[in-house]
This record gives structure tokens, sequence and C-alpha cells, in this order.
DNA sequence: TTTTATCATCGTATATTTACGATATATAAT
DNA sequence: ATTATATATCGTAAATATACGATGATAAAA
């Protein structure tokens, strides 16, 4: 069992589903906040504002990467990481597809 | 290790975290298509379109229950599902607030 | 009442994720 | 050249998620 079947589904739904999983932490979160916050390359200092071990926020950088969600150069001693908006372009733009165009017709929905 | 520190976060940022973990899977975005494209509620029919075992849907099911992201109704011998606007809507809000007021300056960002 | 149909839950095997210490790597400082 | 600093990677333990068969529960049909 647990044989992965995640490849049965369309590639639409794959993609925002891995979009959705780099997003389902929330250090990864907190990690997004910073850097849209700042909207610029921060290099060093998101490991000591987070709660947890250098390694771990590294391997959590390594997935937002992966997602392409941030950006990332390597800057002398330092590393620099930056949102990727293209990417969260996209994202918006697969999410509204999928469930925006019908919130409108939400209020007069008479279900459940 | 692996000790959860999920509760060292800020509760916007898990709540975020958790809504992204709910569509974190294919098949539960899959799921939310269906119930989104129909806008109605939809009894039975659910686990025949889906790749995989009538057990391992009520638990995908259960998940976006339990995320508040659908609704959910006994008719009968049947279980009838809906999306759960309002949750979307929240979602959307709450993601805007971190990431969208920034995607205009995105252009001008010169970094990484 | 018995049977059938629909769906949820339980138990469980496997896969994946999370977290950290230890270590490697690479630049900057001395 | 040596040392210090910053970050990535490796190895690994524990926690969660995924998937399914078996079983349970409930209501409609016979």
């Amino acid at each position: 069992m647990a044989i992965n079947k995640k490849e049965a589904f369309t590639d639409t739904d794959q993609k925002l589903a891995d979009l959705a999983k780099a997003m389902a932490h929330p250090a990864r979160i907190a990690i997004l906040r910073i850097l849209a916050q700042r909207n610029t390359c921060i290099c060093g200092e998101i490991v000591e504002v987070m709660p947890l071990a250098q390694a771990t926020v590294s391997q959590h950088l390594k997935e937002l990467l992966n997602a392409n969600l941030i950006k990332g150069t390597i800057d002398g001693k330092k590393s620099c990481y930056c949102i990727n908006w293209e990417t969260f372009k996209n994202f918006n733009a697969d999410f509204n597809t999928l469930f925006g165009d019908l919130q409108v017709s939400a209020a007069n929905q008479a279900c459940c």
C-alpha cells in the first residue's frame, strides 16, 4: 500500500497541489512573509528569526526553492533569498481559475 | 527529533499552512475542482470519478471537511458534499494580505 | 426481514516529512 | 596559513500522510 498515485491526476492538479504542499508548513509561510514584507533580497538573518535549528531552516528554504516560490543566490559568505513573484502570480491565476470565477454565485447557493 | 514545532509560529501562519496542507494533494484538488465546477451538492458520484479506492477517497473528503474547505451532509443512503465558499473567501483574503499587496512592486524589484 | 448499496472507520504497510546534530564547504578575517 | 563565520548537506529518528482491504453502520429495496 501507499503506492504513489499522484501521477494519476492531471498536470494542473499536480502543479497546484505541489505549490500548496510547499506552503503547507508554518515555517515556510513565515519565511515567505518575511521575504514578502521586505520585498528585497535577504542575506542571512532568516535563521535568527526562526524558532528552528539552522539545518531545518535550510531544508525549508530548499523546499521553497524547489517549488520556485523563492529565488536564491550566493553572495560571498552569505546566501540571499527573495520571493519569486512570477510563481505567485501563476498560482493566483490557477487558483482563481479553479475557484474564483464561481465565488460570485456563492450567495445563491442552496445546499448542505 | 521530529518534535512538533508548529505551535511556535503565529496563529495566522498556522492557519494558512493548514489550509495549504489540506490542498496539498492532487486528489483533494480534483475533488474541489469537481465540486466548484458544479457549484452544488454532489451526492455520491465522486468515488467513481477518482482513480483511488473508496476508503482513500473517504479519507481525503474527511481532511477537506476538517479544514472546512467543504461542507457535508448525509442524505439517506448517500453523502452530499459541496464547497464551503466562506473558507475560500477567507483564504483568498489572508493569502492576498500576505503577498498580494506587494505584487505590484514586483516589476521594479532588483535582486537575485 | 433479508438483501443490497453507499459510505465511514479501523487496522496496517509503506512512503514522506520534519527536525536536529554532525560534518562538509566556502568565503572572510586575522 | 589559520581561524572564524555562514550555510548546505548527510545521516537518522520520530511523526505524519497515503493507500487499501476488511469491516461496520445505516438506509433503501426486495
